[in-house]
Formats: C-alpha cells, structure tokens, sequence
DNA sequence: AAAAATTAATTAAACGTTTGTTTAATTTCA
DNA sequence: TGAAATTAAACAAACGTTTAATTAATTTTT
C-alpha cells in the first residue's frame, strides 16, 4: 500500500508542475519507482487518478474555521486574524495542489471534477462569510461588501502564488530567494492583510502611521 | 492574411478554455475553418502559434499608464482610481486571455515564455509601484507595503476570474448571469476596490459609513 | 492585353512518436 | 494452492509535423 502513496504524491507534484495533460503516465511511474501498468491497477485511469489526488488532499481538513466562527469569546477581526493565518499557512504549504485546482477551475475539461473543487473551496468562503456579517450587524465591521472582502482576501495569497518568477521579480529577490518557503515573506503578507483589513472593516480604526 | 487571424483567434479561444496541451491544432484548424497544413505554414509550429497569439495578444497596449503617472494634476489616489477601473475593464473583456497568460505562469513547461509573460505583467507594475511611492512620498498614502498593495490589487481582480462557476456561486446568481460580461459586477468590483484602496492608502479618511 | 513563368496558398495523405490502456505471463506473499 | 501484486509487451488512437501534388494568385515576358 506504500506504492499507492508513491503514485499519488508523485502525481501531485508533477500534475502541479506541468498540469494534467502534459503529465503522462509513464513520467509519474517513473518518477513513483513503478511499472507503469501499476497506476491503473490501482485507480482505473489517468483521470481517476487525479480525482483521487484531490480526495486525497482534501480529505480530512476544513474543520478548522467552523469552531472558529462560533467562539463568542473573541472579536470577529481577531477571527480574520486567525483566518489569514491558516490560510497563509495552509497555501504555502501546499503551492503544487493550489497551482492543481486553480488551473481546473479555469479549464472547461472535466466539468465535475471542477463542480467538486468549487465545492471544498467554498466550505471556507462560508465561514468566512458567517464571521464578516456577523461582524457587520454587532456594529463591529462596516457595511462593506462582503463576497468581494472575501474575494480580496483570498484573491491576494493566491496571486502571490501564481508564479515563483513573478513573485521574486516584484519584490525583487534573487534566484536563490524561494518565495513558497519563505517564513519572513509569509509573515510580512499576514501583516499586510490584517493591516489591510482592520482599515477596510473596522468603524473605529486608528492608523499606527 | 485573414486565415491567419482565424487561426489565431480561434486558438486563443481554445488554448484560453482548454489549455495548450489539450488544444490540438487539429481543433484549431476545424474551429478556424482551415487545413491542418496551415497551422505549421503559416506559424511553423504549435508552440510558436503560441507565442504569436501571446504577442498578437500584447502588442500596441500597456502605454495606458505611463503618461497617467506622470499627470501632476491629480491625485495620486485618483490615478489609482483609474488604474482599477482600466485593468477591470482590460481583464473582464479578455478572460480567456488572461487565463492563458497565468496557466503559464503557473507551469513549469516553456520557461522562455513564462519569462516574456512575466515581463509583460510587470509593465502595469512599474507604474503602479511608482504611484504608490509618489503617494507615500508626498504624505497623501500613509506607509504601506507597496508591493503586497499591488498583490492585493490585481490579485482581487485575477481571482474573480478564475471560474465562472465559482463566480456564480459566490455571488449566488442563477446559471444565466454571466460573471464576466455583467456590467453591474463591474461597476460593483470598482466601488468595491476603490473604497478599499480609500481605507487602505488615505493619511485623512473619512469613512462614509 | 494575352500568354507564359513564378511564387504563394491550399490540400489530402502519410510520417514517426507518444499517448492511455490492456493483455497475458510471471512473481510474491499469505 | 490461490489470490494479489508486478512485469514486459503490445494495443489502437491521437498527437504534431511533413510531404508531395494541386490550385490560386502574382509577376514577367511577349
């Protein structure tokens, strides 16, 4: 059952590098250390094969922001605070399965594989709905719009994403800099997005300067 | 030379819906109406029919900004009003194009063209950069992170582009609205951007409430 | 202006590769 | 002994590209 995983996580990686089409099965068998015979053995086909890597990285997550949502012990800004963080963390972490399911978002090919992504990722959206307007009514936020709130919020981490050259040419680094490994980069877009969003939602909201 | 523009536009369409590597130019040649022969005369390969619709794609633009930068007669937060309003404009009228650009940014395959897209993409950069250290400098912006602003800027843009699907869901519309021909989600995204940028940027902002 | 010569555009067919998948035989392990 | 795992080989289909022949357009010559 080790080579289940070899195969997977090797699709993960080069799906992420060259995308789905441009990845064959005979890279991912080679790159995994089996017979190439052996992918469909397991999943079926090619396709199913990337239906599973997707199952396999989403299983077992997106928890984390419905306890979140109902603590009433601290702040709704707090709990965009927490929300950016986890995200950061989270996109960071992962940059190939993110560069995955973007790229089938904006593709018209499999249709209900793109039906399902729209689905995990809008299991955040609604939390982060929740805590916005929950926000909005205790007087605590203003009366932004909320949908493209949450569209800036993710929007941002994910550009910064979208390509490793970009990234290093906007803030100018060199090519040893590795912008998805980065903890100083990370730390300074958390700050950038909690500054951004306590001016963009708070009603009472003094600028440090 | 009208065959020429057939195909170009035709593999723009393709290419921007499907990706390159699961266009095949015999998709091209059926959708422009033309012999598969013709692909390789007139361009010489797939991958330089590529390059040519990026270039037919790119060139005569990206000089919008340049004299606006300059312009001492306003603002500097009014010229970021009008950089918001060009680039939804520019974005919304060209999804598909758009989505080609950031596919390749995001694969790791012809990195030669990745790096001309990246050059491209940070033309609107520069110009923007320079605007918001203009504003900084002046005391108009109070001291924000340029670069991350500029993320945030283009990345709330790009985003809401990814899928029209997610689009659609987010916004809660039925499958007749069409996110990136509705005028209203556009004049809805320039308030919405407008207003962020105003908290973000602005040393003396009043917020309307 | 007509005919001939030359270049350009267009076509159907075939090229060699690579693709995802399957088969049938063999090895591994319980 | 029997089921599961693994293999090398072969499968048809699709891929990008090229060829060689033909038609259309343009230029040159008469």
């Amino acid at each position: 059952m080790d080579k289940r995983k070899n195969i997977l996580s090797t699709a993960l990686q080069l799906f992420g590098q060259k995308g789905y089409e441009a990845t064959s099965v005979r890279d991912i068998a080679a790159g995994a250390g089996v017979n190439i015979a052996m992918i469909n053995y397991y999943f079926g086909s090619k396709e199913k094969l990337l239906e599973s890597v997707v199952e396999y990285k989403t299983s077992g997550i997106q928890l984390v922001f419905a306890e979140l949502e109902k603590n009433p012990s601290i702040t709704q800004i707090e709990k965009i605070d927490t929300i950016i963080d986890n995200y950061i963390q989270r996109m960071f972490a992962g940059p190939q399965f993110h560069h995955l399911l973007h790229r089938e978002l904006s593709l018209e090919n499999r249709p209900q594989m793109k039906d399902a992504i729209i689905e995990i990722l809008f299991r955040n959206v609604v939390s982060i709905k929740a805590i916005l307007e929950k926000g909005i009514e205790s007087g605590e936020f203003k009366a932004v719009d909320v949908e493209l709130t949450i569209t800036t919020l993710i929007g941002s981490i994910s550009y910064l994403l979208t390509s490793e050259g970009m990234c290093r040419k906007l803030l100018k680094k060199n090519k040893e800099f590795n912008p998805f490994q980065n903890k100083k980069l990370k730390e300074r877009l958390s700050e950038h997005l909690k500054q951004l969003m306590r001016s963009h939602l708070l009603i009472n909201h003094k600028p440090i300067k």
